[in-house]
DNA sequence: GTTAGCATGTAAGGAGTTACATGATTTT
DNA sequence: AAAATCATGTAACTCCTTACATGCTAAC
C-alpha cells in the first residue's frame, strides 16, 4: 500500500536527522541541498511521510515547540505537521546508509548518498566510495570491450557519444580516487567532526 | 493497456529503422549500441513491440527473407518474429525525433536521442543540441544561485558534491559548444550522408 | 545429461509523476 | 480583488522491473 523503500525515504530520513521539519519545507530542501539533481513532488512526499510515521520512524508534532523559528509564526496558518525522527528512524537511516544494496540502488542514487556523508562514519564512506569506483571501472571495461567489437559499424555520432561517455566516467573515477586518498590521509588529522566510535548506540 | 510512449518506443523505432530484427536481437542492441547507458528488460520490450504493431508502426514477419543472416540459421529453432518498420512507423519516429517535448523527456533521454543523430536532419540536430545546452545553462544558473545562498550552512561533502556536479555540467556545455560549432562548420562541406530533403516520404 | 544460450511471453509490483482538490495568507 | 505563496492531500496513471512460465538447441 504505502511506499516501501526508494531514494525518497532515504532522503527524508536524512534531512529530518538534521532537524525536524514540515512537509513543505522538506520538499524545498530536497530541491536545493540535494535536489540540484532531482525534484520530488508532493504527490510522492506526503504519502511517503505517512508510511514512515506508520512504521514508527517518524512522529508527527502538530504544534509542539521543536524550534522557535518553526512554531512562532504559526498564527492562523493551516496547522503545519512537523515531523521528527524517532530512535528507530535513526537506526533505519543508519542501516540504509551502510547497506550494500542490489547494485542499481547504489549506482543510481550515489549523489544522494554522498550528500549525507557528513553524517556517516569513515568506514561507510570508504565502502561507498570504493564500491562506486569499482562499478564504474567495470562499466568502463564493458564499454571498451563493446567499442572494440563494434567500432566499424557505428556512425560518427554514436562513436562521439561513447567517447564522451567514457571520458565522463574516467573523470569521475579520478575524482573518486582523490576523495578516497583524502579519506585515507585524514585518518590521523581529523577533518571537522569525526565520529570516534560507531558502537555508540544510545539515543539522544 | 499497452505502453503509451517512453524512451523504449523511441529506441525500438530507431533501431528497426536501420534494419528489421526480432525481439531478442533488439534487446542485445539496446544494451550495447545504446545500452551502455541503460538496459531494458524483456518484460518491457515484448509488450512494447505488441502495442507498436497494434498501432501499425511495425509489422511482424514470421519467416520472410528480410536478410540472409537472420533467416538462414532458422533450422528448427523457435520461430522468431522479425519486426519491420512501416511507413507510418517512420513518420512516428521522425515526429519523436523532432519533438520539442515537455522538458524532462529531452533532458533525461538526451543520450538516446543523440545516438540516432545519424538518421536526423541537421536542423533537428541543431535544435536538440541547442535545447540541451540552454537547459543545462539554466540549471547551472540555478545551482550557482542556490550555492550562493546556502554556502555557509553546507558541510564539506555537500559542497564538494555540488562543485563536482557543476564542473560536470560545465564540461558538457563545452562539449555541446564544440558539437554545435562543428555542425555549423559542416553546413558547406558535408560529413557522410546529408539527407537532402525531409519531404521525401516514399517507403522503401 | 546438465548447464548455457536462444527465444517469447505474462502478472504483479515499484517508485515515482501529473492533475486535481482545498483553503488560508501575504503581496501586488 | 486578483495573484502568488504557503500548506496538505488523493486518484489515476506511467513506464519500467522482477519473477515466473515455457520450450528448444548447442556445448561441456
Amino acid at each position: 500500500m504505502g511506499r516501501r523503500s526508494g531514494i525518497l525515504e532515504f532522503a527524508v530520513l536524512g534531512l529530518l536527522r538534521e532537524s525536524p521539519m514540515h512537509g513543505y519545507e522538506l520538499r524545498k530542501r530536497l530541491n536545493t541541498s540535494l535536489g540540484v539533481f532531482r525534484a520530488f513532488s508532493y504527490g510522492s512526499l506526503y504519502p511517503c511521510l505517512k508510511t514512515l510515521v506508520q512504521r514508527g520512524w517518524l512522529i508527527e508534532e502538530s504544534g509542539g515547540e521543536p524550534d522557535d523559528s518553526l512554531t512562532a509564526p504559526l498564527t492562523g496558518r493551516r496547522a503545519r505537521i512537523v515531523y521528527r525522527l524517532t530512535a528507530e528512524g535513526k537506526e533505519r537511516f543508519e542501516e540504509l546508509l551502510s547497506q550494500t544494496g542490489p547494485d542499481t540502488w547504489e549506482d543510481e542514487h550515489f549523489g544522494v548518498r554522498f550528500a549525507f556523508f557528513g553524517q556517516t562514519s569513515r568506514d561507510v564512506r570508504m565502502r561507498v566510495l570504493e564500491g562506486r569506483r569499482s562499478r564504474l571501472e567495470e562499466r568502463l571495461a564493458r564499454m571498451r570491450a563493446s567499442l572494440a567489437r563494434t567500432r566499424e559499424r557505428l556512425d560518427d555520432y554514436t562513436l562521439e557519444l561513447q567517447r564522451h561517455g567514457m571520458e565522463s566516467v574516467e573523470r569521475e573515477v579520478r575524482w573518486l580516487n582523490e576523495l578516497i586518498e583524502s579519506e585515507r590521509a585524514g585518518r590521523d588529522q581529523q577533518r571537522g567532526e569525526t565520529p570516534p566510535d560507531p558502537s555508540d548506540d544510545t539515543a539522544t
